[in-house]
DNA sequence: GAGCTAAATGGAATTATTCTAATTATTGAT
DNA sequence: ATCAATAATTAGAATAATTCCATTTAGCTC
């Protein structure tokens, strides 16, 4: 069984890979999903398990592969914190992570427009910047 | 040879120590002091290599539970950017990182008060912060 | 300085990620 | 649809970063 993407996201992710001249696989496909379906920040390790629920052959090898080439795509976005495996998360609007110190659990933070380009103003002439991450630790809500 | 940190730095690193009540240890006070001294933003690594010029005898295991400690005193922060390894400085006034994704350089950005203040705000009620971290990463300057 | 305990040591173990060579799938042209 | 070209996947080995463990050493209190 073959992982299915929505019309839509199957329309953004065919378009996306194209524009790269990248060829939109089933593999790519099924981490795109699994990455679409539950939104709870997994590891490359959780993505493994749940890609070879449709794609039981899928190594771990093209999981990273598939992951570098979705972050480059601009599809998913990488969430690095200290201590942890890089996380994965499907790359909606602009949003900061809160990783909470006791549960590790990491919560999605809104941020808005104007706090958004006063961060990239910070960046002085003569750098493009491509990406901005923000993280927050500490205590997380309802401990 | 051990290594000497100026009076200011011995100063606040024995006191920061003492605060949580843990030992002000020549390996510790050398770590502090070649991340001080170097503000590259070393790896553990790099770290290595610097310490054992002074404390030759020290080990990997000794490298990175002086640098877990020193960040839980607050002396030192860990810079943590995708596909490499942890790196680390000195924890001065509040600050940024951009990433050249070309040379792999990283250049400290001021952060001024007003935008860490909003960055702060973004957080919601019931969450409590106890660090922030701003990374960029593109194309960096003059390459 | 002796004793208590935290910290350092060396090496093995673990975890996360990347590499490599062989196989398979996708695409564009027929 | 079929074929060839080549991009992507596969399995497993290799590497890199970090942590663990049992023992030894050093810092602190009296």
């Amino acid at each position: 069984m073959s992982y299915s993407l929505s019309a839509p996201h199957r329309k953004t992710f065919t378009d996306s890979l194209h524009a790269k001249g990248l060829r939109p696989t089933r593999q790519r496909s099924c981490v795109y999903g699994v990455i679409l379906d539950k939104r709870d920040h997994p590891t490359a390790d959780d993505i493994y398990d749940r890609v070879r629920k449709f794609l039981p052959s899928t190594s771990f090898a093209t999981v990273y592969n598939c992951l570098e080439t979705l972050v480059s795509c601009g599809l998913v976005r990488q969430v690095n914190m200290a201590r942890s495996p890089t996380r994965y998360c499907p790359n909606l609007t602009p949003h900061a992570h809160f990783k909470c110190t006791i549960t590790g659990k990491i919560f999605d933070v809104q941020i808005d427009k104007n706090t958004l380009s006063r961060m990239q103003s910070l960046v002085p002439d003569g750098f493009v910047t491509e990406n901005i991450d923000l993280c927050f630790s500490g205590k997380g809500h309802q401990i």
